[in-house]
DNA sequence: TTGAAAGCGCTAACAC
DNA sequence: GTGTTAGCGCTTTCAA
């Protein structure tokens, strides 16, 4: 007999059973000091009523609201949303819902975002996004809640995170072409000034032009295109340079300059080769199809997240700064 | 000075100003029943103690989260993640938090979601996705919380809704091609028995068919193609079908279907013509690029919201089904 | 204009 | 095992 009355509350199973509050806060809690007599019973009634704890209540009482703050700059940028989809996954996996938020990249959103999900009293919080100001992490620290990076690094370095090697990564892509004998390395970043962009992308590129004895040379390295439009006007850029090949930081930037360099009577890979750096499936749509670093991404999510559980349980964390594998996919932009 | 205790309740504020709670509650929250002289007293100990409401307890007293849930199939599709982006967008500008849940599209995890999301006593509902089944509708409705639906229907069209005329479009497309002349005109669903393929986009181009004097041939209408492979894959059938024309529900299929189709040697759109629906970045980075009907994908889910923030507000609805207007882009996939 | 007091629905000692 | 009793931090009558 279902009866369903409409919001009943732990009183109403109480009442129903004819035991106390504590009681039925003990059997929905699963706390095994309750005689299964009498669990039985108020397992019934609270089928009977159609009883759900309200999690706002149970917020207030615990401090716990089961609930993690994800904070990213733009879900419909499919690196970002793929984390998201890892790090949601894992997250309903602990049954931890997730409050979303989106920056566009924006200091300034990032600080109002932490803030507005601390009041919210959130349990934990995810942050990706290629900038982290000062200003927020120290709001991220005043919270007082756990955090991990995905996909993202401080340059302090003092917050756990996990992304790949990305100074690595593309010191073995740029050493790669070198070998080759390409002379003319273009690399194209996000951004002249950020810490994944400058200490890592930048510095395996440099690394590998030392290694192999070449030169710097500026204008050869082109900054902040962000959208497959960006990517296609750089093509000039990349022509106007004499670049044999490049390397981009983004699917759809390498996406739009090989497009714009095709649409502009150059042959991929013929005379320039091309390697993106997220393997999403814009590198697939491609002709020819972009080679690509792989980084899981869904796993950066995914293993972000799973590091926050532990975190949020009070367990210690065998290592702060993960690294993931990547792999290097060969697909027809390159040789 | 700026002191700041951490996690300073509206106690302390109290009680550093010397009023009651309920003074400062009152200044808190805007009501303009305070002297002055109070409110800045107030304002400068809130400001001094770093003080921050508490949004679970204020919550649990006022009944309301300022907290909405978006129940959506999957982030890192183009079409859902910009849909969301608008809901986003709006949610923000009327100070409401977003609750993610991706679903799959799978009404087993609709229903476990719309119920947990009741749980935490959101104050409102937008649903994302090409099914809504009579389980997830009532559970919904159980909820008694405001719904309104983006870019779907409910077969009953009971619950306030905003999308493009469906069927509108899909016939305009496909008369299009009839009046050129095409006769073996092929149409790419996502499904064979939901409402949104079959009483809209399928509806449309029957009826297209049906002006034009031409037969219905099943073979011709494909079904079940979801990401960019099942696209390719589907090119094969579709050259088996001898189709001379080919309306996509979706980019990224559509744009598998292009690659497969040019893959086996068929010419696009000399041989073959396609015609895509969501006109995302996938429709550009194409070769041919894709001629698709655009739909205001960030407004449908920006309106979508708004309508939502005005039923939590209890303001009514002028229109209750709301159809934004869609456009033709024509571009080189098509003759 | 301000304060007192009663909840909101639940958890968590602490008794029994 | 089970009940009692305080809260959690805030909003909201109702009085004053």
């Amino acid at each position: 007999m279902v009866d369903e009355k409409k919001n009943a509350t732990i009183y109403d199973v109480a009442a129903a059973v004819g035991v106390s509050l504590a009681t039925v806060s003990r059997v929905v809690n699963g706390s095994d000091n309750v005689r299964p007599a009498t669990r039985d019973k108020v397992l019934a009634a609270i089928k009977d009523l159609g009883y759900r704890p309200n999690a706002v209540a149970r917020g207030l009482a615990s401090k716990k609201t089961t609930t993690v703050g994800v904070v990213m700059p733009d879900m419909t940028n499919l690196f970002y949303s793929e984390l998201t989809r890892g790090i949601d996954d894992v997250a309903n996996m602990y049954q931890y819902d997730v409050l979303l938020t989106n920056t566009d990249d924006d200091p300034k959103r990032a600080l109002t975002a932490v803030k507005n999900l601390a009041d919210k009293q959130i349990d934990g919080l995810i942050f990706m996004g290629s900038q982290l100001s000062d200003e927020v992490l120290s709001a991220i620290q005043a919270t007082g809640v756990p955090v991990v990076l995905a996909g993202s690094v401080d340059h302090g370095r003092v917050l756990p995170s996990v992304n790949i090697d990305y100074q690595k990564a593309f010191f073995e892509v740029s050493q790669h072409f070198l070998k080759k004998g390409q002379e003319r390395l273009a690399l194209v970043l996000g951004s002249k000034d950020r810490a994944i962009d400058v200490d890592y992308r930048r510095a395996g590129y440099e690394e590998a032009l030392q290694t192999s004895g070449q030169i710097l040379d500026e204008s050869l390295i082109f900054t902040g295109a962000r959208s497959y439009q960006d990517g296609q006007e750089m093509a000039a850029g990349v022509i106007a340079a004499k670049a044999s090949a490049v390397v981009a930081y983004d699917d759809e930037v390498a996406l739009g300059v090989l497009n714009g360099l095709q649409d502009r009577g150059v042959n991929v890979p013929e005379e320039v080769e091309i390697v993106s750096a997220n393997n999403t499936t814009f590198t697939l749509v491609a002709r020819p199809e972009l080679s690509s670093i792989d980084q899981p991404k869904y796993d950066i999510g995914a293993v972000a997240m799973r590091m926050l559980t532990k975190l949020m349980d009070h367990e210690n964390l065998s290592e702060k700064q993960v690294l993931l594998p990547y792999t290097m996919v060969k697909r027809n932009s390159t040789k």
